[in-house]
DNA sequence: CGTAACCTAACGATCATTCGTACTTATGTC
DNA sequence: GACATAAGTACGAATGATCGTTAGGTTACG
């Protein structure tokens, strides 16, 4: 029996698929099992890479929360105007949902899951993220460049009108993300409405 | 020891409480034995009233899938506007996350816990609501109401943008939801900038 | 030759659910 | 109103399955 197959990063893929198995059945539905059969290893080998189920759940919402965070800060440190500051969040969201699109399913849903001290830590970063999207959304409005739309509600809105981007199922096609997240930038920014 | 309590309707509370046991912990990772603790009686008490775990969620999806379809029928059988539909398709939305919160996210969270065949007529009604939903943007773009932003990117976006009202967090206070329905007509219909 | 990767086997815990039984309430009969 | 019967509700105990994880041994590579 062949043994040992250095060739791939097994630690990588292990994390790949159990990203790829939370998204599609939830943490708490995907056994050890399930993902030692994606990797195509003994379940019991999977220790040999990792140290539990929760580490593989904490690294991949905390590498995802991470990938949020440093996009929006470089954001707001090199970007003035808070209308181009929101058309970059949406490009940031429209940008990490294309490039690992069941990591933030699995950051987006699965979260709660967490141990109590990650847990915590994960609200936090997640609160103190929406407040600095609020906060240009308040900049913008102190300008008089947005309406007068109470910022919890269009903050909320925002954000929460970006979650389907990483679960888009292709009828076949492919999505184009650039035309996406323009029109989304156009939807949020101009609205529906023709004048 | 006291035992039939036939005061309360047990069934009813079962379903309540799983609910709010599913919303808040998931399907998976909610146990029958939690599920028994929070109604007040023994785990195997709970098959005097129910047939199985999964028939909780199965009904809990499937009752508020009706309450959404049929209130977008409705809405398409009364008013003619697409305007005028859209904004009555958003106080759905809303009222309905208002009335029933914790159904609200096990139906969207949840669902795909369900079995094969209910997982089937589900993701059919939820496809044919989705579409009638985007026929309402595309009647409304033909009529030239609407700017030409791709119809499926608006309907997911609003949709989408729909999803944290039944989630709301009250900071010490309670949501003004007619408000909030306010704000997010105005938002989706003529967006963000100031003209 | 050491060690990292993987194996088989098994651990105790917990899972949803079933069984047989006991008690309470509702219903119908005289 | 008294009484038998049925239906509804709850219990303790136990089922087999599955869970995450560990122990200890084997293989192959550097």
């Amino acid at each position: 029996m062949i043994l040992a197959m250095p060739k791939v990063n097994r630690k990588q893929v292990i994390y790949q698929r159990a990203a790829e198995l939370f998204k599609h059945k939830g943490y708490s539905a995907t056994s050890m099992r399930d993902l030692a059969e994606a990797v195509g290893i003994e379940p019991s080998s999977l220790y040999s890479h990792i140290a539990s189920k929760r580490e593989l759940l904490t690294k991949i919402c905390m590498d995802t929360a991470l990938r949020f965070t440093s996009g929006l800060q470089h954001i707001v440190d090199t970007v003035c105007d808070p209308v181009e500051q929101l058309r970059q969040v949406i490009d940031l969201h429209v940008a990490v949902a294309r490039d690992t699109p069941s990591s933030v399913t699995v950051f987006t849903d699965e979260w709660r899951h967490l141990d109590l001290a990650d847990l915590q830590t994960f609200e936090d970063q997640r609160r103190s993220y929406q407040r600095a999207v609020k906060e240009i959304i308040v900049r913008g409005l102190e300008h008089g460049l947005f309406t007068d739309i109470d910022p919890r509600t269009t903050t909320k809105t925002l954000l929460t009108g970006l979650r389907w981007i990483h679960v888009w199922q292709g009828e076949g096609k492919a999505p184009d993300y650039d035309v996406i997240a323009a029109d989304i930038k156009r939807l949020f920014l101009d609205g529906m409405i023709v004048r």
